[in-house]
DNA sequence: ACTGCACGGTTTTTATTTGAAACCCGTTGC
DNA sequence: GCAACGGGTTTCAAATAAAAACCGTGCAGT
């Protein structure tokens, strides 16, 4: 006790580090995705996904650990173990989409983007996974802010005009140096 | 040519792994989001992050060789460099806060959230990041499904009734297990 | 009951990544 | 001119990933 380093207490307040801590080591998300795909077995990620077998053992025993997988032996060939998702797991889907999408976007070659994600209503694609308002609203970089709990709700009529120019860490965060930057 | 393996070319055409060959190494996402929070120099990212100093730098010409910082000297002080996101930096927005966001709803101790994500317009905090469809509604995983690209918006009326039951991958992929399952 | 093979691991060895610390070098402030 | 700063690179030790071989159940066929 008494020696975490003190420039790590603000940025660990997030849950961004909680995040990466099991999602943020190599093939959680591949493994994840594999997982949606509906594959639930060891010889099965071990073949599509190209991961090394100690290495995909370790990390479904991670993701079982943290609960975003579980793994139950299969009834008919107790051979046979399943991992399936939880609701954990699911909630991880806007992440795992927005990477996707974002990766799509950006990819160097065309990305063939065969099998397509489709709303099952109308098995039409789904649209970009997006921040929300409370109010539902599609918000951008450039409707973000970050402020102090105590805070919340205040308009601060024209009186804090310009907050990026005496903000300082810890208080309010400019989250939107664009508005500025262009 | 030619050496490529067989199993890996179905789950790379997806944008995951492009997504991940930058994001999913150590670091990077922590540096992101210092980034949107107003970080932009080399000295700060080292002290406010506590990352090693070589890692460190390896990382910044990562990002930037990845179009996702742009690294420009300073004009006033020509030691200083700034680092800024660029239009596809910010466009991991969604998939950052996505991240962050699971980790709050999960974090293991009470996560402080002090510095709140609010919306510009009304300093209210921002809603879950979701996924939509292309009309607006608001998507859960039991919404969605994989289909080839051929079988766009074919509402198939009752002839597949069970798709996951006679699925194989390629073809019809079965997103929604829990459909059956739970 | 015996044989062989599928499934889900573990162990061992080797290569790659990360981390800590020291060093470097063009500014800059004094 | 000189100390300190900003943004690196180099060097070496420790941790992590990958490749390959091995292991222990449990089924299936004979």
């Amino acid at each position: 006790m008494g020696d975490i380093r003190e420039p790590l207490r603000e940025l660990i307040e997030c849950g961004l580090p909680q995040a990466l801590e099991v999602m943020g080591e190599r093939w959680s998300f591949m493994i994840l995705r594999a997982s949606f795909n509906g594959l639930h077995h060891f010889e099965e990620f071990l073949s599509e996904l190209g991961i090394a077998r100690n290495i995909l053992s370790n990390r479904l025993a991670k993701l079982v650990e943290h609960g975003i997988l579980k793994r139950e032996p299969c009834a008919d060939d107790r051979r046979k173990i399943e991992y399936r998702l939880t609701e954990k797991g699911f909630d991880l889907l806007p992440a795992m989409i927005a990477l996707r999408q974002w990766g799509q976007k950006y990819g160097a070659e065309f990305v063939a983007e065969d099998p397509v994600l489709v709303d099952d209503r109308d098995r039409l694609p789904i649209g970009p996974v997006s921040i929300l308002a409370h109010d539902g609203r599609i918000l951008t970089h450039q409707d973000l802010w970050m402020v102090r709990r105590a805070d919340l709700g205040k308009r601060t009529d024209g009186t804090i005009a310009t907050p990026s120019a005496d903000f300082h860490r810890g208080d309010v965060v400019d989250l939107a140096q664009v508005k500025k930057a262009g």
